[in-house]
This record gives structure tokens, C-alpha cells and sequence, in this order.
DNA sequence: TAGAAGCATGTCAACGTTGACACACGTTGA
DNA sequence: TCAACGTGTGTCAACGTTGACATGCTTCTA
């Protein structure tokens, strides 16, 4: 059998190619590698078979000869579809792409267990560093690996239980200022919707903004005011159900994107416009509404951006403390937050 | 050294293993793989030296032996960002991860030339299968990988001078309906807002729908009326455009989701409301606007599901005809598409 | 004109793993 | 009693590539 005629699903390799050009599998690793003195018909010999056989040089081999780790890095997040996420991926990746390295992506769909699982195998696959928006609550088994060198970052959660990089929105202080707001515009019944694991890091933070801005007014949290729903349509329940209680809220903070989304839709349907809302995350199309909406922005772009050059830092020898970053939240006026109390 | 403190950045081998336990790097093997004939003294043992090394099995050298590709799967796509490709991605990941496949994800940013480099790199990679959604117009360099059996699936565009699988929505059905509701609704002057590329697949098929829907109602294209831009922003500054020419249309088909969202927010700053609207592709909260945004509706979702599993038939053997499928859309009819001609 | 120097290429082993095979023990049965 | 068998383990080579080193040939120089 010849080279031409390898069995189907098998690839050329190097003595594949040698055997072509008729030179030693080293001379065609030279060529392919550009190394200095080869004799110019030799390489071109060698570039010929290259193109009759269709070799593609095995990376995974390559790697592993030259003690390289894979040139991907592993991304683990909840879920791709949730556009917070998604510009998050997208910022990540495209940063990383500026030096050559790939994303491995994973979705753990907020599940603790799938999430070590996927980590792990990551792990297995030699990736060259992980950045991973955690749902689990001990990241412990990861303090080996960060020790032994591999870049670990978190983004948008702080990981448990391990020291490691990790970059977050100012969650705390951005809702504190979205309830200000509200405060400011005559509300005092303020209901919260937020995730429906109250465990959840950012739905913490949130709440502590939410309660601390309240307290600052004097007002205590009515447990009747809060409620959760993590997808929009749970999210609407909740408000349906907020906005049929006895003594119900007259504004809604929505602690996050999909809950703003929910609560959005509730209040339309209903045809509220007497409630102010303001979000939490911002989306496209807010300012679009009539009022616009009104939200706390993260920066989505920022964080990915951000998780992705400290990858780089690390990979480039900075053997520093980790750290977590804060990155600032901005409120964007646009009128459904600066509906009064009636 | 002993195993225990090797330098930085290293982990241990096999090897390593075996001599913590006393055993041969082949017994180590076997008990990590679970194979049969291991007393069970070893096994503990082994287990015990795994623990405390914190050793993990290289993926990488592992596929290398038995001669596995990896178990990832390329996904180019132009934009995670844009929320179409960002379902479509998670569809993928979510049906790939059934089956324990992860997704390598480049994006090409719409540029063949990026495309074309991320693709070979990927099968540099041995990626298990290819899932594409091209920008390029020459796939013929992806022939030899096919007929090698490497699965080579293609997302919402067809891929140019290559037979290979392809998913793709019913463009010029969906823009042909659009266009005929809208002329159902008394409308003669209708804009077309498509995208930068005019050679972009998905606009040429969706201006493909909406000239015959013209046709039929006799009606030539005017070109006044067709204008583009991709982004948001430039679908905005088209519809002012639009808006603002002497004989303006009375209704406007976006051809794509940043194109609606674009045109949308044209309309809003313009006030006018006097302006039917028609989407091409759904998107969250449409359902929210007052009126409620008429759309015709892709299946992001059921794109990337059926390409994942188009991968898994390829890979379990199936060695028939490429074929290209064709997944219905639908139109949603919510307000914005039936404003009638003034 | 021999020895040094440089160029072009080849040989061998190794990266970390596992398939193929070998072997040293029991145990079993005629 | 010993051949046949089963069990647990080890040895070796190979996957596709490249680092380290070797080798043969040319060219230059004293």
C-alpha cells in the first residue's frame, strides 16, 4: 500500500511524506519547521509531496514531543445562550485569539458536579490555562494544578475555597445604586427578583445592595417583596405574583437580565406602566422600549477582556498573588426606573 | 528529584505513578482503564500513589497511541457575540457534550482568509469533526479531509465548491412571506435591509424572496429602497436613509436580526410609527414592544442540534450523499408587520 | 594539500501512553 | 505427577514528532 492509498480515515504523516520525497522524516521536519539549512531543491521536493499527499502536521503529536500543552484554553460556563454569557465567550475568546490559542468550550448549566467534570477532563487535555465562571462551591481541587503553574482565572464569581485570579462585576455596589435610585423617585416598596438558587454569588451580592440601600432609608426587607425566577418566564411569575399581594411594590429591581427580560414581560402584559423597573446587566433594544429601561450595566466585554489578558500575564511567568478584581457597574437612565411613586 | 518535587510547571507521568506504587507503568495503565486481572492490593495501591501524586492521565499522549482524534469538535463561527450564533453554538456544545464531545470555538469574523486559517489549523488539531458556518467562497481545500471520513457539517450557509452536509433556513421562503404579509397590508413602497456583504448567502436568498414576492404582486425592485448594514447602527443610519429619500417606503423588511434591531431603532427615534416593520429572525422581548415586533422565525436551536447530530451519523459510519437540509421558518405575527399603507 | 570549518542530511531516542506478547506463579485434572 | 490452564504482572515497541548528535561532502585557508 502507498501513500496515495492509505485505508480511508488515515492520514499522511512525516514518513508518509519522506517516503514521497524521498529524503529522512527529519529533512521534512526541517522543512515544515523552517529550520536553516535545507537546499533549496529538497524543500521544494519535500513542499511537492507535502501538497500531492495532503500532510497536515499532527499537533497532537507535536505537543506532546515537544512538551508543549495544548494550545486551547478551557472556558467553562453555565450557558452560552444567556447573552451575558455569550458576550462574555465572545470577549474571551477574541482576546485569546490575538496569541494563537483556542477556546474549549464546556457549559456546566449552573451544575457543580458537571462543572468539576468538565474541568476536570479539561485538565486531562493538557489545556494551556482555564477560565471558568463557576457554579460549584469548592474549587479546592484545582489548588494542585494552579501550584503546579496552570493559569486559572474566574470570571464573574469568585472561586471557594481557593485563592485564584477572578474578575466581578461591583454586584453590591451597582444594585445598592439601583435601589438608591428607586428610593430617590418616592419608592418605598421595592420588590426583588433575583436567582432562583439564593446560594448564587452574584444574587448575594445583589440582595446585600438591595437590603443595604433599603436600610439607608430606614426600610426594612418585606419578605413579601422578594421573590425569584432565574429564566424570564419564572422571572414573570414572580412579578405577576409581587404585583397581586395585598400590599404590593409600587418599582421592581430585577437582579439580572433574564429576570429583567421576565419582569418585562409581565408589566406588559398586565399593561403596568405605573411600575418602575430597574435591571440589573444591560441588553440591546433597552433604550428602545417606551420608557427606555433603565439598568445597572456590567461589563460583559470588560470581564472576558480582562479574564483573558491575565491568562496572558500568567502564562507569561507572573507568579503574583492572586487577586479579584472589581469591575465597576454603571445605572443608565432611560425612564422606566424614573416612573414615581404613585 | 523524587516525584514529589519535581520542577514547576511539570505533573507526573505514568511513570511517576508507577514507581510511587511499586508497580510497572503498565499496571498503572491498566488499573486506570478499569481492565480486568488486577489484585486488588495493586489496585489500592496504585489508586493511593494517583491520589497522592495528583496524577491525571495525558489526554493528549493517550489519543496519540490508540490513535484516537481528539474528542473536540472545530466550531467556526463569524460572530459569538450575535445572538443567532450564540444559540446556534449552544445548541451544538449542548448535543456535542451527549456524547462527550467538546467544542473548539474560532470565530472568522467574516473573513474567509481568517476562516480559512482557523479551519486548518483546527484539523492540524485532529479535531473529530468540523462544524462550520462559512464565510469563505472556496471549500475545495476541505475535499481530501471529507473523503478521509472527517465529518464536515456546515450551519446556516452552504458551503462554495465543496459537497458536503449543510443546514440552512428556508431564506427565501421566509422573506418571500414577509414581504407578501406586507403587501398584504396594503403596502407598494418596501424597504430591504440586508446585510454589508450584498454576496453574503443568507442575504441573497432573503432578497431572493423578497423581489419574487414583489414580482408577484407586480412590482419591480427599486433600488432606493434597498440598503444595508449589518451592524446596528449602520441598520439605523440605512433606515433613516430610507425614510428620508424623496418616494419613501411605508414599510421595511430587515433582513437580519441586527438589521431589525437597527431599523428599530430608527423608528423609535423618528417616532414614527406609521412605518410597518418586518424581522427576519426572532428575538428575545420582540413580543414587548408596543407594538409587538412581526418576525419571521429561524430555529437557531434546531440548526445547531441537527448539525451536531448530522456529526454523530458521520461519525458512527454513515458514508452516504452530503446532503443540504432546509429548515423551516415562521412567521410571527405580533403588530409591527400589520400597520397598514397610509 | 591537509586539516578545519561549514553545510546538508541522516540516525536514534524520547515525549506519555497502551497493544502485543512474555512470563512466573498458582491451581486443576487425568 | 505434570501438562494445561488461569491469574497477575512485566517488557518491549509503537503512535508522530523533534532534540541531540553523527556523518559525508564541499569549500576554504595556511
Amino acid at each position: 500500500m502507498n501513500a496515495r492509498t492509505r485505508a480511508h480515515g488515515s492520514r499522511p504523516t512525516l514518513h508518509d511524506v519522506a517516503r514521497e520525497a524521498q529524503v529522512s522524516a527529519r529533512t521534512v521536519s526541517r522543512v515544515l519547521n523552517d529550520e536553516p539549512r535545507i537546499s533549496a531543491p529538497t524543500r521544494e521536493r519535500v513542499l511537492q509531496a507535502v501538497a500531492r499527499l495532503g500532510y497536515r502536521r499532527n499537533a497532537m503529536a507535536r505537543n506532546m514531543r515537544v512538551g508543549a500543552r495544548d494550545s486551547a484554553v478551557g472556558l467553562v460556563i453555565p450557558d452560552l445562550a444567556n447573552p451575558f454569557f455569550s458576550v462574555v465567550a465572545a470577549a474571551v475568546e477574541r482576546t485569546l485569539r490575538t496569541r494563537g490559542l483556542y477556546v474549549v468550550i464546556a457549559s456546566s448549566e449552573e451544575d457543580p458536579a458537571r462543572e468539576r467534570a468538565v474541568v476536570t477532563d479539561m485538565l486531562g487535555r493538557q489545556v494551556a490555562a482555564l477560565v471558568v465562571v463557576p457554579s460549584g462551591d469548592d474549587h479546592a481541587y484545582l489548588r494542585l494544578e494552579r501550584r503546579r503553574g496552570l493559569p486559572v482565572v474566574f470570571l464573574d464569581r469568585p472561586p471557594n475555597r481557593l485563592a485564584a485570579d477572578a474578575f466581578v462585576s461591583a454586584n453590591t455596589d451597582g444594585a445598592h445604586q439601583a435601589v438608591t435610585h428607586l428610593l430617590a423617585h418616592g419608592h418605598r416598596r421595592i420588590g426583588f427578583i433575583g436567582d432562583r438558587p439564593t446560594t448564587l454569588y452574584t444574587r448575594r451580592e445583589r440582595f446585600r445592595g438591595y437590603r443595604s440601600a433599603l436600610a439607608q432609608a430606614g426600610i426594612a426587607v418585606d419578605p413579601a417583596l422578594v421573590d425569584r425566577g432565574h429564566h424570564e418566564n419564572d422571572a414573570a411569575e414572580a412579578t405577576v405574583r409581587l404585583l397581586s399581594a395585598v400590599d404590593p411594590p409600587t418599582a421592581v429591581f430585577a437582579a439580572n437580565n433574564l429576570a429583567c427580560m421576565g419582569a418585562m414581560m409581565a408589566l406588559a402584559r398586565a399593561r403596568r406602566r405605573d411600575v418602575a423597573l430597574v435591571g440589573f446587566d444591560d441588553f440591546t433594544l433597552a433604550d428602545v422600549f417606551d420608557p427606555g429601561i433603565t439598568v445597572v450595566a456590567q461589563d460583559p466585554h470588560g470581564l472576558g477582556t480582562a479574564a483573558a489578558e491575565r491568562v496572558f500575564a500568567r502564562l507569561d511567568g507572573d507568579r503574583g498573588r492572586a487577586r479579584t478584581t472589581v469591575l465597576a457597574t454603571r445605572l443608565i437612565v432611560r425612564g422606566s426606573g424614573e416612573i414615581s411613586a404613585s
